[in-house]
DNA sequence: TTGTAAGCGTTATCAG
DNA sequence: CTGATAACGCTTACAA
């Protein structure tokens, strides 16, 4: 049996309830009582007991995190920085990974709700109706990353995707490429589908080129997915001279189709991804990518939906991080 | 307000004990009454509160889990098999990222503790006194991952590393490399450090070579330090034949650093890595590598976990689970 | 088989 | 400033 409330008490000759304010800093307590009182804690090695507290408090110093894999090393540095910064602020974090699955998706925002947690980050590739209605009823904060959430009336915090595909692209297009292929995460309904498109189109028209919808593929995120998309390119003899992905590690898939097929990057084709994920400076040819702040995405979002708990929060909105565009081997200048 | 045990007892005429009863399923109830109160506690929506279930059964049906790194793809994957699974058993995870830190271990090793979970999973590069004095007076369930815990009288699971690198050696023994570098994970005190060595050491004997200690090398798991040793290698024109790293990441980095200086792998030297992450498929050349179960590993260890926590784990003992030579284009044979 | 009531360890209200 | 005491929502003897 571990240490109560009551046991300081008794041993320091006060009521539970003195011990209570001593711990919480609630009241004011005198400091003779109070020297005692800490003294006693100390010696005892004394802890309260957070699930009581949860009981009465109705705080579980819990958030929850939903995101559809843990193993995309994007993903994995979100968690970083949400980790870390939870703990700055007493909180822990519960790890829901949902495969991306709607099902599961809905499964762990419900439990999530049992569990108490106070708030959750959300992540997800689809935003369906299930979400929607879940979120304008439960009523509990919520962030999004990685997605534009406004719509929701909810805050929401990552790179602008619609600017970071558009100067990638006139990037590509300002070294004399003609034809660029857009390799992006999905359909329209999909993460940040609509605005990487958009932004591509926008590229097209400040460079006076045609725009056509068939040089954009859904790569679904899927290191498989692109590398069939290139082969198909390569077997109907229309290699574009650049490819854009809007992932890393598509844009690797992509390389990998290239090089197998004896394609030469960035000799021959361009390449460039998005991400800057590890994998980005590790592969060779190193990748010329979007270089995005993943770890502050993390924070910024953690820290926001701390503020919202707090009911500290103003008004829910969207925050665009900085990105950059770092250029390293896997694309050059036809000039 | 949410919907507590006393609404649904109110609601179907009983008491809160019979409620209690057929939530848990814990004291026979008469067929009619039970289904009474299946039906109100469906229309209410009503679920029980865990936290004051926890208060009063002393179980937080919470598991912590204490890695060095989350962006480490293996042990991205290993926290994918120990969320699944954990989840299974209603049990969730609380995420405890230590940058492999003495510091925030210890830490995190009370938090945990305070937190009331129920046990936990712990992977750690290097195993200190700090940790044996914990374990041994906390008396909590604990299971070591990829590490031999035996000698702390805690179950573990891991790959046998003293086979692993054995086989690869011999492999490349056998195909005439004549001198092999290894580049382990650390030094003896870090984990699988001297079972690697002894691996290593175990195949020059089998082959009939001459060992020398000076062939190994110490990487860290940092591809930057893999890359360095090979720098140095080259430097004093001591380049082998072949070399091992006991990571995906450190061949990687090892591979970097030939290319970089205009030597060819396979054609000049045989690099091999250890885990099948991701990147050895992805990476080109792609990767010879061991195949570990890393998702079985992750499974293994919160069930055994679990059993513990239930009292059903019979003595404490090492677990191997088994791993795979996977040949891929990164070694050659020299015959 | 069912109900009553005593906790679980805290916080919070209200007197004093 | 300090102390009783009533919650918090649930499980579990103990009675009935």
């Amino acid at each position: 049996m571990s240490i109560t409330i009551k046991d300081v008490a008794r041993k320091a000759n006060v009521s539970i309830s003195t011990v209570s304010r001593v711990i919480n800093d609630s009241k004011p307590v005198s400091d003779d009582i109070k020297m005692r009182v800490v003294k006693v804690i100390e010696e005892l090695g004394y802890k309260p007991n957070p699930v009581a507290r949860s009981l009465v408090t109705k705080k579980s110093r819990l958030i929850g995190v939903i995101i559809p894999d843990i193993s995309d090393p994007y993903i994995a540095e979100l968690l970083n920085a949400i980790e870390e910064v939870a703990k700055t602020y007493d909180y822990d974090i519960i790890l829901c990974n949902s495969y991306g699955s709607l099902e599961s998706e809905e499964h762990y925002l419900h439990l999530l709700q049992t569990k108490q947690v106070e708030g959750m980050l959300f992540l997800t590739y689809k935003l369906r109706t299930v979400h929607k209605n879940f979120f304008e009823s439960s009523k509990m904060p919520v962030v999004m990353i990685n997605r534009d959430a406004s719509e929701l009336n909810l805050s929401s915090v990552s790179v602008n995707n619609h600017d970071a595909v558009c100067e990638m692209a006139s990037k590509l297009f300002e070294y004399g490429h003609k034809d660029i292929v857009l390799i992006r995460n999905g359909k329209d309904s999909d993460v940040f589908g609509p605005s990487q498109m958009a932004g591509f189109k926008k590229a097209h028209e400040d460079y006076g080129k045609e725009f056509d919808e068939k040089t954009v593929y859904n790569g679904g995120f899927k290191v498989d997915k692109a590398y069939k998309i290139c082969e198909e390119l390569i077997e109907k003899n229309e290699v574009p001279s650049a490819i854009i992905a809007t992932t890393d590690s598509m844009a690797v898939g992509a390389i990998n189709c290239l090089v197998d097929h004896g394609i030469k990057v960035p000799e021959e084709v361009s390449v460039a991804g998005f991400y800057d994920t590890n994998i980005a400076e590790l592969y060779r040819p190193q990748l010329t990518t979007i270089h995005q702040p993943i770890y502050d995405i993390g924070a910024v979002a953690i820290r926001l939906l701390i503020k919202q708990i707090n009911g500290e929060a103003k008004e829910r909105t969207h925050f665009f991080l900085p990105h950059d565009l770092v250029e390293r081997d896997s694309t050059r200048s036809l000039k």
